[in-house]
DNA sequence: ATGGCAATGTTTCATTGA
């Protein structure tokens, strides 16, 4: 089984890429984050004939998250939103897909530290938290997959003197980082050893992919009953290569059979 | 000290992202 998490950053101007992705690595789960579409024109039918169900939430411009699923996978209990925060912007969709809670999450970005935005970022992540102490009760096997928007540790930066403190590396938002964490759930990323400076998004600017200044800020968490199926997690670099790339790279998991 | 790139709609600029 193959779980992966990509921040498309505009799901109508990816997806030939996503489509050859798709075919290419066969994934048998997909958390779409950024799709900025209405769910009027999610492209169903395109992805049906490229073997993928697809599950999706959406809004105009912004935000946006979806869930692909391999055809013949089981899909069953797919939920939108955070249970009890009302919120327009589309950041949040679960579904269980063969006996595995799968949640797909957008964080916001914060902007700047200090700002209103900053602000229902940290709000946001203390209703994601409670969201997901409630779903691991219920979902031994819970996988949270998204853009989380927030670089772990120093060795999740390219540059961590000129991020301290900035957004995406704040103490305050690495705590609400780890509060997830607390929920019962590993950075998958983190249960293998992996090659240094290993991001998963490259500002588009400054030639900062050809340079590798990124952070790691996608990621996918496993509870523990999924951490102790997980033989692989890596980020696909090569997907930010080439032609109209997205900012993020996908991240990958793979689980043994249970 | 600043902008630098990309996507979108409010479109020939403003806003947002990270």
């Amino acid at each position: 089984m193959i779980l992966a998490a990509w921040n498309v950053n505009s799901l109508n101007v990816r997806l030939p890429r996503l489509l050859g992705w798709l075919e290419a690595n066969r994934p048998d789960v997909v958390c779409l984050q950024e799709t900025k579409l209405e769910d009027a024109r999610f492209p169903v039918s395109e992805l049906d004939a490229a073997g993928y169900s697809a599950q999706f939430s959406g809004q105009k411009t912004y935000n946006g998250v979806a869930i692909l699923v391999r055809s013949g996978l089981p899909v069953t209990d797919v939920s939108m939103g955070i249970p009890g925060y009302d919120d327009v912007q589309k950041r949040v969709i679960a579904a269980t897909v063969a006996g595995i809670r799968t949640v797909c999450v957008y964080v916001p970005n914060g902007q700047s530290v200090g700002s209103d935005k900053y602000a229902y970022k940290l709000d946001w992540y203390a209703a994601l938290a409670q969201m997901l102490r409630a779903e691991i009760l219920h979902h031994p096997s819970l996988a949270v997959g998204g853009d989380f928007n927030v670089a772990p540790e120093d060795r999740d930066v390219h540059d961590p003197a000129a991020w301290a403190g900035q957004v995406l590396c704040s103490e305050p938002e690495r705590a609400a980082f780890r509060t997830l964490l607390d929920v019962g759930l590993k950075d998958s990323f983190r249960l293998f050893d992996q090659p240094e400076n290993t991001f998963s998004w490259w500002d588009y600017r400054q030639l900062a992919f050809p340079k590798n200044r990124g952070l790691r800020i996608d990621h996918i968490l496993l509870s523990e009953a999924l951490a102790a199926r997980c033989t692989a997690s890596r980020i696909d670099r090569n997907a930010r290569k080439g032609e109209k790339p997205s900012d993020h790279a996908p991240v990958l998991v793979e689980l043994r059979d249970s």
